[in-house]
DNA sequence: TCCTAAGCGAGACGGTACGTCTTGTCTTCCA
DNA sequence: TGGAAGACAAGACGTACCGTCTCGCTTAGGA
């Protein structure tokens, strides 16, 4: 068979099991959703699962996560801007159901280091480009770029949890308000 | 049989399960962990750990949890400063082991977030205290309270996963540089 | 746990799945039956099927066998006729149905070649205890007791699947004629 | 296509999957091997299968059970003596080891089953013919025959599964030992 | 010589059953 | 009489096969 055929085949599956996973973490808890669960809501034989994804786990993080990591970050691409997260608020406010699928579970937690250490590295790399020559920082960088990107994602997840009771202009506002004046405050002391 | 023994052994076994629970923690995942492996630790039947927990989630909160809040919180009181984590740092890095073994498992992030929901109530507590009269906040209070929160806990994360690089002392400064500016800031502001 | 109370616990258990496998045989061929069939008939968990048994043909054998055989050999204890198969016909005859369901499956081989085995062994020590001082066989005596257990099962085997055609009596009668000219030939000769 | 072309390579699959389910079974236990073992070793694809056969146990029956019964029958056409067992032996000798393979398997019953009913069969013919007119026999034809052919194939299989101990000759002087005296009495009895 | 239809290999797929594992309940014994 | 021990019902897990299917590739007559 050739690699076409494959991919086509095999990509209906992957997406039918991702679509499936997210469908059902809107209706109840990601662990008590069982991998019985997610076949017969993607129509896929048991061990077509199992060919694909190690376990419910692998289906989270290689299937799910994709989609998750796409709209989280992608939103982002081409801003000139330093961080430009009201598009964030903004388009999770657009699929609020989905993203509080994924804020419900247990397993999500998964998902939310997984997106802190994603941001985390963007962080870190935007940081050192914006750091102009000469200056250094008074805390370590891996350690401010953690503590923005956990400040982001702690807001989203407070953001959620408390049913977004702001508009997304007004939590870009509250997550500048909160880092801008920590990040001038550590550069400007390198001085 | 007198009430007295009842509690005494009722603790006797409360006090194995914890312990066994702790004791497993440091060696697999929290998630890899049966309750059979934690009776056989415990020494104790299968049905006396239902007597004493729900399941094993309860078990960690009721159980192990105690232990760590206390711990973790505890350590603050009597302390008239604004907020004195120096002595926290040092108590996590004497207690590295079982910190780290609480940093390991899935479950653990149930901890995080309990220890953050505690720490964002100790926080508006004590922000709100400070706030000098007629002023007010540019963040709604929560919002502040768990980002401060937040911080704590992921610096405390950071720190466990990357094998306590620095000293108490150093993480204290670095929490105090990352929040301080942002709590003036928004609390200047309100003026 | 003494061991009365596995013994009683345990037997019920065990006890439940033999008739179960039995009561379903009558119904459908042994080899179409699962092991999900068999406990759902026998009120029983999945884990405690392998907790006794190490798979489907263990409880054949283990514990339809056990049945079996004792009905089948048992009956004959006490004679001291040289081969009273009447009364293990007549046997066959009130039990057919057990024996019906008995004969249908491809599985059931097994409990016939069982069988044939045990007979074989008591046809060789009966027909050892018959022979006379200074007497010996033109046959090999295991080929001998292996022919006549291999005819008596056939026949019991012919008669269940025409449907019991004639009388316990008639085919005792034919046992007799098939089997004794031979064995008094083969005696006779060895003189 | 023409049908010349179909017969030629279909004959070829055909042929390679009996071929490789023998060689298989010389190997290992008829019931543990798998169709994909088989397609494996016959270099043949999974359809190609199940384009030729129904089921494995199809192949066994139609692919080997033909070159058994070929072998096992066909070996005593053209005798015009009572039963020609001798060659029989002899042949089953020659190629011990595939019907050691045959013998050894759980669904080899299958093949004993079919082999004594098609024996059964030719022995009733050959025992209604040589009947003698106004002669009748004390046990039903179908029985005798039935029994004269389950003895033939229990000391085939006996000889098997102890090793060939003894010669081909000396199994075909036990058989008539056995069967003759038998059958000279129910015949000698009719009169 | 090219065309075309079938046989074929490869293997993904839906599905069934397996034997294992864990959970939370329930029963029985023992101190 | 209450706690310990552990058998049990329930059911999810990941694995192994099954029989069906879809897909391109030979391949060998007929045009």
């Amino acid at each position: 068979m050739d690699k076409q055929t494959f991919d086509r085949r095999s990509q209906r599956s992957r997406q039918s099991l991702s679509d499936a996973l997210v469908s059902l973490m809107v209706e109840k808890r990601y662990d008590k959703i069982t991998v019985q669960d997610i076949i017969d809501r993607a129509n896929v034989g048991r061990s077509t699962f199992y060919a694909h994804f190690r376990d419910k786990e692998d289906l989270l993080v290689s299937g799910v996560m994709a989609v998750f990591t796409q709209h989280l970050l992608d939103h982002k691409t081409g801003n000139h801007e330093f961080i430009a997260v009201s598009d964030l608020f903004r388009h999770v406010e657009e699929n609020q159901h989905l993203y509080e699928a994924l804020a419900w579970g247990r397993g999500v937690e998964l998902l939310y280091r997984q997106a802190e250490a994603n941001l985390s590295q963007r962080m870190a790399e935007q940081l050192q480009s914006m750091l102009p020559e000469g200056q250094s920082l008074t805390v370590p960088l891996p350690v401010l770029a953690t503590y923005v990107a956990s400040t982001l994602v702690t807001l989203l997840r407070w953001w959620l949890e408390h049913n977004l009771p702001y508009s997304p202009g007004e939590m870009d506002s509250m997550f500048h308000q909160l880092v801008m004046p920590t990040i001038e405050a550590v550069v400007q002391s390198a001085r």
